[in-house]
DNA sequence: AAAAAAGTGGGAAAAAGTGGGGAATTATCA
DNA sequence: TGATAATTCCCCACTTTTTCCCACTTTTTT
C-alpha cells in the first residue's frame, strides 16, 4: 500500500455539525492533494471518509454494472449509500448533514479511524463497543492470513 | 528471526503521558532505523509498540482482505486496533494517548516487555498477575512444540 | 569519588482545537 | 417574484494541548 493512513483521533462535532480534522491526519492527507472528500454511510453504522482521488478508484468497478437490470441499480445504491462530496472550510472543517450524523448516532464525541486510505468516522460509544467485540471469525481468518492461530488469540 | 528484541524493562509515564524509552532498549530499537513508531492496542489489555517499518510487514496480508465482506472488515478493525503513529521527542520519549493509557489500565509505572521484533507496555499491576497465570494450554501447546513438557515448567 | 550516562520534571512558546458572530447564499412559501 | 427563514461560509478570538528546550536528580561506570 502506498500511502497507508493511521491513526485513531478523539473528535468533537460542534453544535453545526462541524467537524475539524485533526492536524495530523491533514497532514497526511495532503499526499491526495485534495480538500475535497467524498462521505457515506459505512456498512457498520459508521460513516466513512474518503479522498476524493481514492473514491474515484473505488467506484471504478462497480460503475460497470448495468442500471438497466434491477438488481445491478440495487447494488450500486447500497454501495453508494448517500455518498456526497464535502469540503473542508477555512478552519480545515467539514460540514457533516444532520441525516449522516443522525443515521450513524453520532451527537459530540466521535472517533475518527484511520487505515489504509480511509477514515471511518464513529460515535464514541459505537467505537468503544466495537473495539471490544472480537468478530467471531478472526480465528479462522488470522489462520488464512497467517497459516496459524495470531500470538495470543483470546481476549 | 533476524532482529529479536529482548528484555523487560520499569517505566514510569510522567503527568504529560511521556513514556521514555529505556537506553538499553533504544539501543536494540536502532537497527530498525527509526524514530517512527506504530502503537496499538494489544489483544490482552496492554499496548503494542511496534518499529513502523515491522508494522508495515505486518500489515501487508491483512490488506489485502475485501472490506465489502462484513467478517473481513471485523477482522480488519479488530488487527489495527486503534492503530496510530507515534515519534520520539527530543528525550528519547513517546507521547502515548490518554485514551489508550485509560483502555490499558496505566497510570504511572509500567512495564516494557520485548521479544521477537515487538514491545509490550503493562501497565505494571496488570503485568505481574499476568506473570502468575499459566496460560490453560500450556502443557498442551509445549508437547506439540517441543514434543514434551517444556524444559522447565515450575516457576 | 568523580565523571558520564540515563532518567525525570517542568516552564514557556507554538500549534491545534473550539466556539460563535454575522455576512452571504440558498431554500421556502405565500 | 419578493419576503422571510434557514443554512452555509468566512473570519476572528479564546482555550487547551503539544512541542521544544533546559535543568536537575539518580544511577552506572571507571
Amino acid at each position: 500500500m502506498v500511502h497507508a493512513l493511521t491513526g485513531e483521533y478523539d473528535c468533537k462535532i460542534d453544535a453545526k455539525g462541524r467537524l475539524r480534522l485533526p492536524a495530523q491526519l491533514l497532514k497526511q492527507l495532503a499526499v491526495f492533494q485534495a480538500s475535497d472528500y467524498i462521505v457515506n454511510r459505512g456498512y457498520d453504522n459508521h460513516l466513512m471518509l474518503y479522498p476524493k482521488v481514492v473514491w474515484g478508484e473505488k467506484t471504478k468497478e462497480i460503475n460497470q454494472l448495468n442500471l438497466n437490470i434491477k438488481s445491478h441499480r440495487q447494488t450500486v445504491r447500497y454501495f453508494y449509500r448517500g455518498a456526497s462530496e464535502v469540503k473542508v472550510d477555512g478552519s480545515e472543517r467539514i460540514l457533516l448533514a444532520k441525516s449522516l450524523l443522525e443515521w450513524a448516532g453520532i451527537e459530540r464525541e466521535v472517533v475518527l479511524f484511520a487505515y489504509q486510505q480511509q477514515v471511518e468516522i464513529w460515535d464514541k460509544q459505537a467505537y468503544l463497543k466495537m473495539l471490544e467485540e472480537e468478530p467471531d471469525s478472526f480465528g479462522e481468518l488470522s489462520e488464512q492470513i497467517w497459516g496459524q492461530a495470531p500470538p495470543s488469540e483470546e481476549q
